[in-house]
DNA sequence: TACGGTGATGACAGCGGCTGACATCACGGT
DNA sequence: ACCGTGATGTCAGCCGCTGTCATCACCGTA
């Protein structure tokens, strides 16, 4: 037998979400994070930079797929459909993790340092995907407003998601969001 | 003689400003601070909620004056007058204060932490500006756009108006950033 | 097979943010 | 003269987070 189980990262995150849902963010301690995971708290602070970003792990790969998916558009797609392909792109990622992501929502909602993180994070998607809109030759002005809006987009579409009571399809929500700014435009 | 001095939060955010430009908001310690003012680290805590706070005292003042603008325009204005007017208010609190800000904004900019926190006071503005349109009879899709345009706005009015060399108008910066989103659309 | 490098983990000490509890003491009113 | 009241000080203690060093399975290589 190895030294090691296997997947502590994973078996991190699962004993986080089931504690901080259980009795709180606040009133959880790391050591008792650790320790469901049969880990040392020493060994949390090696996978995660703090208490909150186990709950942020995959925000890399999620602004990654982001900016590839606006770089990988047709090269004489309007800035809209490149916007719409970024979005879709982590729409596709998101779809399949609805379970985890109804999960973490309301322990996010319920802490104001860990909504204080959400923020954090969607800046960084935004921009990410002005630049990456930036890379594609937009001028300054319509990359910044176009990025702005679109992960604004995502978010309320997200949101509606996560509520909902059936499991729906958070990609044919954003391009529903989407439809409904060009009429308010 | 009285038996404190007078201005203690005062003095608490003078020498926080000070001591996190001197050296750094992670090398300066709370008891460094205090100590600077003439206290001790646990009356920092009875006037700061925490370290990062007392860079962000005047953030509720701030909010209540734009929505109480919003609230005061008159009642056939436009949405965006309403807005406009709200972001006046902003603006005229702030243009006096433009040295302090100065001062205050390579320190946020420096740390990551704080500027999470500054993304949450926009956030929070953002809320409040959004409820008072609402209260206006906005309808709900209309007042989210609005204030998040109305934020982003004032935000990128406020960033080129504190590095501008000379004084400017912030208020004129941002009616300018106004007209500028009609052309776009 | 022996052996040295590697990488994940543990053990431990220590700083600093933050809190609760209780004491102190000028001031202002009665 | 006396008694609240409110701002501050003092002290003890938890917990987030970090640096440092030890441990030990695994893996390639001689």
């Amino acid at each position: 037998m190895a030294r090691w189980r296997p997947d502590s990262r994973r078996r991190l995150q699962d004993a986080a979400v089931d504690l901080y849902a259980e009795r709180g963010f606040a009133e959880t301690t790391v050591a008792q994070v650790a320790e469901r995971a049969g880990l040392t708290e020493r060994t949390f602070f090696r996978h995660f930079a703090d208490k909150r970003e186990v709950l942020f792990a995959n925000e890399d790969a999620l602004r990654a797929a982001l900016a590839d998916a606006v770089a990988a558009a047709d090269a004489d797609a309007t800035t809209s459909e490149a916007v719409l392909a970024g979005l879709d792109a982590v729409a596709a990622d998101l779809q399949p993790r609805r379970d985890e992501l109804r999960r973490r929502t309301p322990i996010v909602a319920a802490t104001p340092e860990l909504g204080e993180r959400e923020l954090q994070k969607l800046a960084s998607w935004r921009a990410a995907l002005q630049s990456a809109l930036l890379d594609r030759g937009v001028d300054a002005a319509t990359a910044h407003l176009a990025s702005e809006v679109g992960i604004a987009v995502l978010n309320v579409a997200a949101q509606a998601w996560l509520a909902a009571d059936d499991e729906g399809d958070l990609a044919a929500g954003v391009r529903a969001r989407f439809a409904a700014l060009r009429e308010l435009a």
